[in-house]
DNA sequence: CTGCCCTGCGCAAAGGTTTGTGCAAACGTT
DNA sequence: AACGTTTGCACAAACCTTTGCGCAGGGCAG
């Protein structure tokens, strides 16, 4: 037969389907008696509430929007992994959007949760959104919103980030305390705030060192390919650089092939030095030295915020900064 | 105010709230003027269908589950990226669910997928699942299942997975012509149908092409800093190989760290050749010889196949394997 | 004995949408 | 003019669960 209701276990017991109901939640109103009866049978029946019909009484979906730019190899994984396992470990679950970087796609996705009414929306930019006005169907609706990693400065929802100076200036400093002072730059999206604060904290560091900021020494890429290319325009330059900084592991990863087809040797010819939640770097020998910050901590902590907010445990937007740490290995 | 519902505009437009679903569906039973006027007003008043009332109303929830054993970095972006484009286009969305590998997980996972009532479920196995009893409950209710990559042998539902023997002797074949016969063989979880096929595959090509296989120069490993230390065992075996076979992204990695480590050159001292879908491979230098298969093409295909059998153009289980190729760079 | 509270359950509404059926008016045919 | 068909909308049920309220019966105190 079809999936049981919560009707037909009244029709079998001669019960309403109210006290079905309030049995089956342990509500107090109900004899131990007719609860354990009930159960009994609900479980030889195998009966499942109709999901559909809870949300719609309870007008909540039971659903957490994760919208994303998109999948990627390296950030993405382990912040994912993290989100995942906080929204399950809550009684959530995760539903994931891309916007493919355009934001004519996130607009779309954010009316997505409006419909499915979701009950909270964590979000990494697209990096063509340049403002954030097209959430505002859903803080209408006081659906809470937590921006992470890839985010605009605002004031109205929570936010999760990492320091992107003070990062910087930890992988700057430590390559000028090795005796470094011309070192290139490998820069992402210029579009997103996290490249042109860290872009920002480089050139910040550098004047506070001492070291001229000099232009052709730094370069923009959006990835691994871009980034190898523009590596190698760089090490043209001359004077020639001595160290590498690149602000991803995509870059990192540009660098590092660029370095190895100019046959330079790591560390004794050049050093690298990158930005990375840790895994990247162990593919090389030597493992490249890093500023550490953590993929699964930033998804963890946007969930918990989310969670938070959603509880109403917070009521006014945090704005977390996670630390990030020096890891150094064998690249510098 | 609230979100407007059917009933607010059908109470202002003094109609009843069938003529404005009906209206807003286009169904011809409502003329052309009241059409436009209710359409008109429900634009104005930003109306959107309440999705949980017509999930419960329609039976349906539009969402297409993917369980999965976990996020990580190499083969499931590109899957994932796929399946949701496809699951998108076509009106779906997809929630994620992680099994952590732990068959108790996946499990509670079917248990929500039925819940949820999900009309479709794309799986990947945890690799604790050594049979399928436990999908019973979503086949019993007629819930399309389409499993991928890492999948057991069954004829219930679809499956899409890529030849596994094949793929292992075009990479065998490509290191024997090269003059290999000491050949490293780095597999992954000896759980996963998947490594076995691949196992059993390396042995029988070996056996082909007149090598004896030898335990030594085999190991499993499950990810890649464990895949690392096999690696350097198998390169202290006596007479040492001349080239490394890695089932896996992961895989390959870790034997490249061990030969850097040994401060061996690629491809003059030792070989090696991967499976991997591309990206991995471009991260040295030389660039990594490998037999590319497509994440992107399995998620998309297990999309398709699922998309076709909801929609019932698919009616009897259908087990793809999708095409590889050889990609030689300077590895080998 | 009266009045009150407590226990355990039923009744019905609510949540918002879709859809089968009914029905009145308008229109067409012979 | 009488009858049948079409058009355009209303009514109410259905999807399934939750929950405020009411009510009957039993127990207890005054």
């Amino acid at each position: 037969m079809n999936r049981p209701t919560i009707t037909d276990i009244a029709r079998l017991l001669q019960l309403n389907p109210s006290t079905i109901s309030r049995a089956l939640n342990n509500h107090p109103d109900v004899s131990p008696e007719t609860r354990t009866r009930v159960q009994e049978l609900a479980q030889e029946l195998g009966y499942a509430p109709n999901q559909l019909a809870v949300n719609l009484r309870k007008r909540h979906s039971g659903l957490i929007a994760l919208l994303v730019s998109e999948m990627n190899m390296f950030f993405n994984p382990s912040v994912f992994r993290a989100i995942e396992q906080e929204v399950y470990a809550n009684g959530y679950h995760l539903i994931i959007l891309q916007s493919n970087n355009t934001l004519n796609r996130e607009k779309q996705n954010v009316q997505i949760c409006r419909q499915l009414a979701v009950e909270g929306v964590l979000v990494s930019l697209a990096s063509e959104a340049q403002e954030l006005s097209h959430f505002a169907p859903l803080l209408d609706q006081k659906v809470p919103v937590v921006f992470f990693d890839r985010i605009l400065p605002q004031n109205h929802s929570c936010s999760v980030t990492i320091d992107d100076v003070e990062i910087t200036r930890l992988a700057v400093q430590h390559l000028a305390d090795k005796g470094h002072r011309r070192i290139g730059g490998l820069f992402g999206d210029p579009n997103l705030t996290i490249t042109r604060e860290r872009f920002r904290g480089f050139k910040q560091v550098l004047q506070e060192l001492d070291i001229p900021f000099e232009e052709k020494y730094a370069a923009f890429a959006e990835d691994s390919e871009q980034g190898s290319q523009q590596a190698l325009k760089i090490m043209a330059q001359q004077p020639a650089i001595t160290a590498f900084f690149a602000m991803s592991d995509e870059l990192m990863v540009g660098a590092v092939q660029a370095i190895e087809q100019k046959r330079l040797r790591i560390p004794e010819e050049i050093a690298i030095i990158g930005i990375s939640d840790g895994f990247a770097p162990e593919f090389y020998n030597p493992k490249i030295t890093h500023i550490r910050h953590s993929g699964y901590e930033v998804g963890a902590e946007a969930a918990r915020l989310l969670l938070g907010v959603i509880r109403e445990e917070i009521k006014d937007p945090l704005h977390v900064q996670l630390a990030c740490r020096l890891v150094e290995l064998g690249s510098v």
